[in-house]
DNA sequence: GAATGAACTTCAGTTAATCTGAAATATGGG
DNA sequence: CCCATATTTCAGATTAACTGAAGTTCATTC
């Protein structure tokens, strides 16, 4: 049978004209090369050149060399694009995140992933938590950064690092003033907007607190206009507070568990693309050093 | 290195769904499957399956089955192509003859021959015997099919048939009363229209009687018209007379060596396109029976 | 037109790749 | 938890492909 190797072997020779050149790029002996053509040709039923010198090609012969040419481009080509999906550095990844994570760590992170792997493509959602996780328990993403989940079947969670709660408020508000961190105690009175990321805390003391509040909003542009507005206070990750508009503030709290553990969420049983596996390597990477490395900051994350 | 036939393994086995059943589609055992896919999996870096029963494939399992499906096709139908142009299923024969045997002898031949091939093109010029050997020699076709000429340098002459000259004149002519073939003193007086195919008569008596005459023709429609008008008489290739129209006959010679040979030109020292070769067979083979036998006759190369 | 040198081919032996069959191991359904 | 089935592993065998030396062919030079 013609085998892809004969048929490169005489498409070289009939670039090179000769078999003693064709040999040294095949990195073959002359005879091997020799050989190969031999049995080709035979396969074949009819000759290829027209001498023993290879210098010139039969009617068969130029018209196998364009043939065999364009295919062996087409498996060159293919056996790369392979290769370029087996290292990463070509594919798709889709990926759903918690607003706070795509927002902070991930565009910095995503523009270097990028530049370094010019054959990706990443899709990116933004979501909160609990959607994130139902993305990738569905299949719609492959991986998704999000707080921990109750454990749903069929998905694993990896942690990434932990994020304290901090209280927004308005700048000019009393509690802005204080100097050492907030204890629940201190929020009696305030009215508290709930918001999804906040529901991760499970502190009785701040149950009791967002339970009594009125108001609630479900996305961070609303939220905080209505901390803004003075409408009440807030609680959000760490995380979510470093780029806060000048007339916002983001205060500590000294309850240590008021926190939330962000992770990797993917499919269980389902082994990650090598676009996704060299990701998550650079995620927890950025992830080791501290959460503010990620982003070059100001001192927004500082009381203010 | 990752080689076409793990490929296959793998595109195999990922429709399969097992091992055990592309094996027996690759004819190999289940463990010659199992090692290829284990090398082929080692060589990408990453696996291919979820488990070890092959029947759910990775992301990247998916991604390499659909790369790797479309190289297979391509690398088969170019294998099938070569296998194609090697046989003569396939490819371009450019091919010149000489009037008689294009009209009388081609038409048949080539459409069973296309028939048979329907991969092969045929461009069929036909021209005087001198033309078609120097498109040969020039290469503007591969094959010719003409009368011998002067030994060309460069140019091979295989003969195929002797094809004996007659006379052609109006079926009231007086010559068409003779009962038995015409010596050249039967033609003197006679108006010898001369034409390109009787140059190859080279009797002495011939070749006085036709310098005696005012007319030539080159073409053989005009030829006939002149013929037919009365102006003359001309001497053609049996071939040439077997599609006569009513009105005029052909008369056989006397002199046996009053006759054109005719044969196939190819270029020397160019080994012939498979497709020519195949077409060469199915030419010798249809000449070997006699020439009327190419084209069922219903008389009309009797005396009439 | 013989001598010469370069290129190709052939051959025998070697090396590398691939396959087989048996035994061991893993998997999923009952 | 066990059984039937599928896959993997391993050692040995087979096949394909390669090397190096010797022989042949071809074109060129003297």
């Amino acid at each position: 049978m013609i085998g892809i190797t004969s048929l490169r072997v005489f498409v070289h020779v009939a670039d090179c004209g000769n078999i003693r050149d064709a040999a040294a790029r095949l990195y073959r002996t002359p005879s091997a090369v020799s050989m190969t053509l031999k049995s080709l040709e035979q396969d074949l039923g009819a000759p290829l050149f027209e001498s023993d010198r290879k210098n010139r090609l039969t009617a068969l012969g130029a018209e196998v060399r364009g043939i065999a040419a364009e295919m062996l481009r087409e498996h060159d080509r293919a056996l790369e694009r392979v290769e370029a999906v087996a290292t990463g550095r070509q594919g798709r990844l889709q990926l759903a995140s918690v607003p706070s994570v795509a927002a902070e760590l991930l565009p910095g992170l995503l523009a270097e992933f990028l530049d370094a792997r010019p054959g990706v493509t990443i899709e990116l959602v933004d979501t909160d938590s609990r959607s994130v996780h139902a993305m990738v328990a569905d299949g719609t993403v492959e991986l998704g950064i999000a707080g921990v989940a109750a454990p749903a079947a069929g998905l694993s969670f990896a942690p990434l690092f932990r994020d304290p709660f901090r209280l927004v408020c308005r700048r000019g508000h009393k509690l802005a003033a204080r100097a050492h961190p907030l204890g629940w105690t201190d929020l009696a009175g305030e009215r508290i907007i709930g918001n999804n990321a906040a529901a991760a805390i499970v502190a009785d003391e701040y149950r009791a607190l967002v339970a009594a509040s009125t108001l609630r909003a479900r996305n961070v542009i609303s939220l905080l206009a209505l901390v803004r507005a003075g409408a009440g206070v807030t609680l959000l990750p760490q995380l979510a507070t470093v780029s806060l508009t000048p007339d916002l503030v983001a205060l500590p709290l000294a309850d240590p568990a008021a926190e939330r553990e962000v992770g990797v969420v993917l499919r269980e049983g389902r082994s990650p693309s090598p676009v996704c596996r060299a990701f998550l390597g650079g995620l927890t990477e950025a992830c080791r050093a501290p959460i503010s490395a990620a982003r070059p900051l100001d001192g927004a994350d500082e009381r203010q």
